[in-house]
DNA sequence: TTAAACTAATTACTTGAAGTTATTAATTGA
DNA sequence: TCAATTAATAACTTCAAGTAATTAGTTTAA
């Protein structure tokens, strides 16, 4: 039993006439009436009715009929279902994001993607770098908007955007009168940072700097929470840093300023599977990398 | 696409492995190799990504892995439900019937029948003998317990039983003393009969009867319900009669007299479609005249 | 590094079933 | 009775599905 013979059943069931129904599906009426006859051998059953001149369904052909019409339709759906899945129009998409990402590239990206594919099923997971590298290594993820270096094996990275750090004090702290801060201003402040665990290239590349100009600095409290640390240099326990992509989020009762001569850089960027086949990755990289002023990554398939 | 290339694919999906796929499918590897790239072509989608020496399902894949298997599942479901139904294992059944199927033989026809068949939908409906020749040609019962005569074109008919008809009086009527009450006592008695139009056969019958012994019967009262008439008999408005088969409904305040040399007889018997193809029908018949003291009129199939 | 093993694709050939034309057998209607 | 209609059958053709043998590339192990 195949498709054809489901095809050329459910056209004489609604022609009821070998020849009509020859003429329909392009074939001679014996071939016709050899297939029926092939598929009533083959389920044992009658399907029609038979005399020298006239044809009916069977009971049993009633029923035939109508599983041959769900067949049918079915097997039309998982070749439309199978082609957008091919194409992206339709499908699921995964992203893990740090925080960076939801004050930067998400928002429009998100946007512009779901306007042109409004059927992908995107699902977000905040999650920090090495876990978006470990998801992405276990298939739970598709995409990472992470802050390299991280381990590339597999995964294709492409950088975003720089974050660069300025200094969070209290409007009335008497290094706020500078436009930018010099870092060896710092040596004697009490400082307020996120955990190293959290971010070990930049809490490492912070007291590298801070070494190479002379001084270990007076870290007086650890929270990972930015409205957290806000709030402690609101207070005035200490100055914090955020990431000049967050200016937005200080909210009015501290300052931000630059630091003097830093070499302090954030990286963020996309990581995927070199491999990955969800072709709704591949729309969602075109479009992200359409937008980001840097050249695409993605190769001609 | 056909069956045989979901099922190709299916094996391949689930060994990752051409070689191995195609020793499952009692093939050989090349002709697997073709076929999938042949259903590749055909959908326009890189179901698998292929190294030299490895094989997984792409994201399109996947998603037409799952259209596969259910489509190869209701394929199966489609040839059983075709095949039961062909035996006559599941399907419906439509039966009329008269108020004396309830006495007779219905009760022990559908325990038997379910026991056997618990998965035919049985429909029942209460019709009269003429109602029930219109639905078995407008295809509405499959089946009728009826009252021949009626049309046969088209249709085959087997007698059943044969119901007489008693006398029902109250306890006290002068005529109870009889054990067989002569037809012509009636001549001057007040009848309560059911109306003509539910039984044309039997009411003419009747009339012709009591002309046939020379009076015209003194008719008081006319209703479709027998527990009316009962009711009317009881109270000593008339006499009224009933068929033999239905004495257990008669009650404990009339009694039941038989008339004697009483020529009128209700023939009682099944009726349905030549052409029927529904093999729950026949397997119906095939209990109930096993059942019924007559000679079987089913042909061998 | 080289050789052996492994794996999917390719090539050339065979076979079977799906289709064709022509015909038959039976029914219907003028 | 004869022409028209219709499904089945028979004989033949064609195309695609399968086979055996080979190729090309990758991995594993000596």
């Amino acid at each position: 039993m195949d498709f054809r013979q489901l095809q050329y059943f459910v056209a004489v069931a609604e022609e009821l006439h070998f020849g009509r129904a020859a003429d329909r599906l392009q074939i001679t009426q014996p071939a016709l009436s050899k297939q029926i006859a092939g598929l009533e051998k083959k389920l044992g059953v009658q399907l029609f009715v038979r005399t020298k001149r006239t044809v009916e369904l069977s009971h049993a052909g009633q029923t035939f009929l109508h599983q041959a019409r769900q067949l049918l339709l079915q097997k039309e759906t998982a070749i439309q279902l199978t082609r957008r899945t091919g194409s992206g129009d339709i499908g699921n998409l995964s992203i893990g994001f740090t925080i960076t990402a939801t004050q930067t590239v998400l928002p429009s990206l998100l946007r512009d993607f779901l306007q042109r594919y409004p059927n992908v099923d995107i699902d977000m997971v905040e999650l920090a770098t090495e876990a978006q590298v470990a998801a992405l290594n276990e298939d739970a993820i598709d995409l990472a908007f992470l802050h390299p270096p991280i381990d590339q094996r597999g995964l294709e990275v492409h950088p975003i955007l720089e974050e660069q750090f300025l200094a969070v004090l209290p409007p009335n702290h008497p290094l706020a009168c500078y436009d930018s801060i010099p870092l060896d201003a710092l040596a004697d402040e009490p400082l307020i940072i996120h955990p190293r665990q959290e971010g070990p290239m930049l809490y490492d590349g912070f007291l590298h700097v801070c070494q190479m100009v002379g001084f270990q600095p007076h870290i007086v409290k650890e929270s990972i929470s930015l409205q957290t640390r806000l709030c402690f240099a609101a207070a005035g326990v200490g100055i914090t840093f955020v990431s000049d992509r967050f200016q937005g989020l200080v909210g009015g009762n501290v300052v931000c300023r630059s630091l003097e001569n830093c070499p302090l850089y954030l990286e963020f960027g996309a990581a995927w599977r070199q491999r990955s086949t969800n072709s709704a990755l591949h729309n969602l990289l075109q479009i992200l990398f359409d937008t980001v002023p840097e050249h695409s990554p993605l190769k001609a398939r």
